[in-house]
Parts: structure tokens; C-alpha cells; sequence
DNA sequence: GAGTAGATCCTCT
DNA sequence: GAGGATCTACTCA
């Protein structure tokens, strides 16, 4: 199992390494608790250009810093007052693209995530939409412009990879005041993956 | 099964 | 002072 090196997060194609994160390997190690899961939904948020980004037309707050950085470092926000957004920033620094990884499917240390979520047994809601993914892999604030090659927190390749047939994108779900760029398909998901959150329009 | 309200708090205007 | 890259539970049918 490798964490994928800098360059892959670097590229200047967001859409292509967004596609690419599916089915890799998204793990956080928390005081030893160590849990990972497979990603099989995420939305590419398209740097100053997309309305639905934070960083529309170079808005650059205290909270969308980090999306400046050079890519390969995570960006999380509280959305909500509840809930954690786990984002992976690309690109160059300077240029604030990032990728919101919106589902995965629980690998290990599932007994963990049950416990940081407080339910009793596995079902597709525990790592199913952004909130939840975050919960279950004990994610927030403190993880903001950790290095995704980090001890605490990373993205591995194990090998495995899905088929192109499996996989499918559409307008990002809950983005209804971007105007027309609401419309984009730059979310990406695995096809009747239960975990797959949201309802495309 | 579909639709809606409520939770809850940080950030930006 | 408003509202958000959400989720759940509850209503009504």
C-alpha cells in the first residue's frame, strides 16, 4: 500500500485527479486508532471559477486559505454548525482547487467508527455523505492543512481500482445557489455503491 | 415514500 | 446578523 506521492495531487487537472480518487484509499490514525475506507464518491471544486467553490472569483478568507496551498494537504470546514467537509487540496500553490470527498466504504477499524458515530452495527449510513464520513474517521478542524502524506492522516493506492463502467458523474448535490455552475458534472461516483450518498438531478 | 423542519456555530458581510 | 459543499427524524399520505 503506497500513499500517492505529491505529484499526484499537483497536476493542473482537477477533474482527472478527482476521478482519479475513487477507489484509493482514504485512512486516518488517531492515537493509534487506526480506520480507513475506499472512496467511492467525491465533487471537484474548480478553483476561482466555480461559483460553488469557496474561493470563487479568488475570495481568500482566514477559513479558505488552505485551498491556496500547494496541493496534497487537507482542507476541512465546519458546514452547518455540525458537520465536518473533508476536502483534498490540488493544484499548484496559488491556485485553490480542491476535491470534497463525499463517501467511502468503511475498510478498517469499522468497531471504531461505530463507536466515534455511536451506532451499533455497520449499515450503508455510517460512512454514507460528507458529515458522516468525517465522524466515522474521527475528522475536524484540527486536521485543516495536515499534509495527505502524514502520519495522521493519508490517501493510499493499494492497487485496486474500479472499473470504468462502474463509474458515472453528475451535477454536486446541495450546490443550488452556484447559478448554472450547479449544473456542472463534476461530481464523480461509483455506480449502486450503497455508501453513495445524495440524489442527482 | 416524499416532503419539511430543526439542530447548531463559525465565518463573512 | 444571516446563512451554509448536511443529516436525521418526524409528519402526512
Amino acid at each position: 500500500m503506497e500513499k500517492l506521492p505529491l505529484s499526484f495531487y499537483r497536476r493542473n487537472n482537477v477533474l482527472q485527479v478527482t476521478k482519479e480518487l475513487l477507489g484509493k484509499l482514504l485512512v486516518t490514525n488517531r492515537e493509534g486508532l487506526i480506520t480507513s475506507g475506499r472512496i467511492v464518491e467525491v465533487e471537484a471544486y474548480n478553483g476561482v471559477i466555480d461559483k460553488a467553490a469557496h474561493s470563487f472569483s479568488g475570495r481568500r478568507t482566514a477559513r479558505n486559505e488552505i485551498m491556496y496551498a500547494d496541493g496534497g494537504v487537507a482542507y476541512v470546514f465546519l458546514c452547518y454548525g455540525i458537520h465536518y467537509l473533508f476536502n483534498v487540496v490540488t493544484n499548484s500553490k496559488d491556485t485553490p482547487h480542491a476535491i470534497l470527498v463525499r463517501a467511502a466504504e468503511p475498510v478498517k477499524g469499522i468497531d471504531i467508527m461505530l463507536q466515534r458515530t455511536g451506532k451499533e452495527k455497520l449499515d450503508n449510513t455510517l460512512t454514507r455523505g460528507p458529515g458522516n464520513l468525517s465522524k466515522a474517521l474521527g475528522i475536524n478542524t484540527a486536521h485543516n492543512g495536515y499534509s495527505l502524506r502524514g502520519k495522521e492522516i493519508f490517501i493510499a493506492d493499494d492497487g485496486f481500482s474500479f472499473n470504468k463502467k462502474e463509474m458515472a458523474a453528475s451535477p454536486r448535490i446541495g450546490v443550488d445557489y452556484a447559478g448554472k455552475d450547479a449544473l456542472l458534472p463534476y461530481r464523480f461516483y461509483v455506480k449502486g455503491n450503497p455508501f453513495v450518498s445524495g440524489k442527482p438531478k
